[in-house]
DNA sequence: CTCGTAAATGAGAATGATTCTCAAATTTAA
DNA sequence: TTAAATTTGAGAATCATTCTCATTTACGAG
């Protein structure tokens, strides 16, 4: 493993937590100026492919990158757009039970409000 | 509703379910040959803005219209790309129970094989 | 060491889905 | 029927991502 390759992969695993690959190539820059964006996206992928961390896709939004491989979910805020990891009971023992079968994977994202933009809505609204 | 809004509704609703803008726009065409790819995109994006019909967000691929507005979830075959409804018990309930809250919406994919393609792969290990 | 092959990289071009722009066509209402 | 509003088509623009390819870097055999 390169020293770009385990940049990236520190930056996923620290500071870029749920982060974009834009977002990841603007905090590489910062270690290692000389760094390519189609390296960022190269290597997030490749450690994406051998499930050293993990690609969450969002509706109509560039995808993000996950320290965390094991089984959970994601909401991602409609407002500032934070994502958090949630864990929303056995979703794929019930679809297991659906469709009987184990060969599938799923992607589930939810579009809610984070508890600041929550309080930042209903503040506005009492205004 | 426009001669073309009403075409393109009818084929969401009839001989294109599940189908990507670009496979409407194939269909729309040979039924009015002068209709314009931006007309399709632009009335699929109304129409699923004002809840007549819906929008399906697949990972990685581009994004599908459903005639069926009402909750459940999808499931997308990995290998020949067919789209089936499918009810996976109250997912969303189960999310309000967890979040404690109703105000989100959520987009959940299934990546599974159909039963065509099931069935032609566990042929095609057996030779 | 040191040479050569393999792998990784950077820059920018290419791609694909979608939206935007804007002038022309069409519809609508008064 | 006529001005104003809406819709349209064509193609440009956009955005995220991947691809190309020439260059750099790393690494193993001698």
């Amino acid at each position: 493993m390169t020293a770009k390759q385990q940049l990236i992969l520190n930056l996923v695993r620290s500071s870029c937590a749920h982060c974009t690959a834009e977002k990841i190539f603007e905090e590489a820059r910062k270690e290692m100026p000389g760094i390519g964006l189609a390296t960022v996206y190269r290597n997030l992928s490749a450690l994406a492919e051998d499930g050293i961390i993990r690609r969450i896709y969002v509706s109509g939004e560039p995808d993000r990158f996950d320290k965390t491989v094991e089984d959970h979910d994601h909401a991602v805020c409609k407002n500032c757009g934070r994502m958090i990891d949630v864990n929303v009971g056995d979703i794929k023992k019930q679809i297991e039970e659906s469709l009987k079968t184990t060969d599938f994977t799923y992607d589930l994202c939810i579009h809610d409000y984070c508890t600041e933009c929550r309080h930042a809505r209903y503040s506005a609204k009492a205004e």
